[in-house]
DNA sequence: GCATTCAGAATTGTATACAATTTAGAATAC
DNA sequence: GTATTCTAAATTGTATACAATTCTGAATGC
């Protein structure tokens, strides 16, 4: 047997991907033989890339029952959106006595470039996309790795969440294209208060929109013949 | 066979335990085969343990290579430090407003039945285990599981460091027993701004001192023969 | 001495086999 | 019709085998 690079690997970045873009349903069992099979390998890497899921949460694990795709109650939302609040407040709390003048003209660059099609795209993932990037750009500036980490990391759990939410606020186009701007401006001006303030009050209106998306979402579940 | 609960928990809780309480030194390669034979396992299971450990950021991996004690470097241990910072002081922030009297009133006799113990232990892991100990139980008052299973994991990374910390506040007695108090005073009278101070003083306070010790350590491995 | 080469040993990567357990569904009883 | 029991099929749990790769250390050349 030739090879050339980690089989393990692949796999687990094919999981990963299907389970933050919603290829599994909340709490649907996965077949291990059927995703080997899938994924034109055997059960034992594969398993060993599920266990590494589990470990970050995207799945859970039940002895003799085998992985699951985790659901999320409104609850879990919640304490994901606040962590998110504390990951990225001291993020930009960081980046306002760390971030050099040149990274900050950067990132503000990137978003003048981003806007309009943040403003214009019908495309909800790339939307998502987008909004993701912003937000972990910013939050490398703080030079801090773990901080960064744990960003990705919730933000791939609340991804469908957030997806939903993109989704409703497209449609009613309640978005705020203002408050990426806002928050720039306070790193800009090293206000750390002011920045502190701007993202608080952005994650938590966003947080809000979402419980309310997804509350019309299960809503429409019980009534799927229309 | 016949198995009556899960065996692949069961290493996982054992290496885990072993990754925590320095059984490895920093950089080590783990051996397998010998793992495995050391808790009556086979390499399979063993290795989905392994890999659990990896995406929690105890281990790491390398293909062909095999399974690594994670070390680390002054600047993730201040990385880990400045979340530590994040987590704990969002919590903090949120228990201000939603911990019960009777909750906060249950955590200050606790601290008060620990003290003793803390100001007189000759046990400098008994003394980490109290510490960490109040930190989590103060983080649990914020209702967020997130936050607080964030704190454990970032716990037992900076474990051995925390620990390094410890031994040499008891050595020269530098460590401050009215820090815990101070933001447990804060938290009574809802002050959020006041435990947000205390506790980011106390964790920056301990950050230094940690890294000084840290030095310190690292110093005396080049003169090994005293 | 120091670097290089190159077997042989050790170790990791993973497919497979089979035991243990759970699940699904038919048969039965009420 | 509903609940219960039981058997067969499906699925998970893990030990093992062997291929692929890396490591070790002796032999060689400079």
């Amino acid at each position: 047997m030739v090879k050339r690079e980690s089989n393990v690997d692949r796999v687990y970045d094919a999981l990963r991907q299907m389970a933050v873009d919603f290829a599994f349903k909340p709490d649907q069992r996965l077949n291990e033989s059927a995703l080997a099979a899938q994924l034109d390998t055997s059960r034992t890497p594969l398993r060993e890339a599920l266990n590494r899921l589990v470990a970050e949460g995207l799945l859970t694990f039940q002895t003799n029952r085998g992985f699951f795709c985790r659901s999320l109650t409104p609850k879990d939302i919640l304490d994901l959106y606040e962590t998110r609040v504390a990951v990225e407040c001291e993020a930009l709390r960081l980046s306002c006595s760390r971030a050099s003048d040149d990274e900050i003209c950067a990132l503000e660059m990137w978003l003048a470039e981003a806007e309009p099609m943040y403003l214009s795209s019908e495309d909800t993932l790339e939307l998502l996309t987008l909004d993701e990037e912003f937000h972990l750009r910013l939050a490398r500036l703080s030079g801090n790795n773990e901080l960064l980490r744990m960003l990705a990391s919730v933000n791939d759990r609340i991804r469908y969440i957030r997806l939903i939410d993109l989704k409703n606020m497209c449609a009613r186009s309640g978005g705020d294209p203002e408050a990426h701007r806002k928050i720039m401006r306070a790193l800009a001006a090293r206000d750390a208060k002011g920045a502190d303030t701007a993202m608080r009050s952005h994650i938590e209106k966003r947080r809000e929109q979402a419980t309310e998306a997804v509350r019309i979402a299960f809503s429409q579940l019980y009534v799927p013949m229309d």
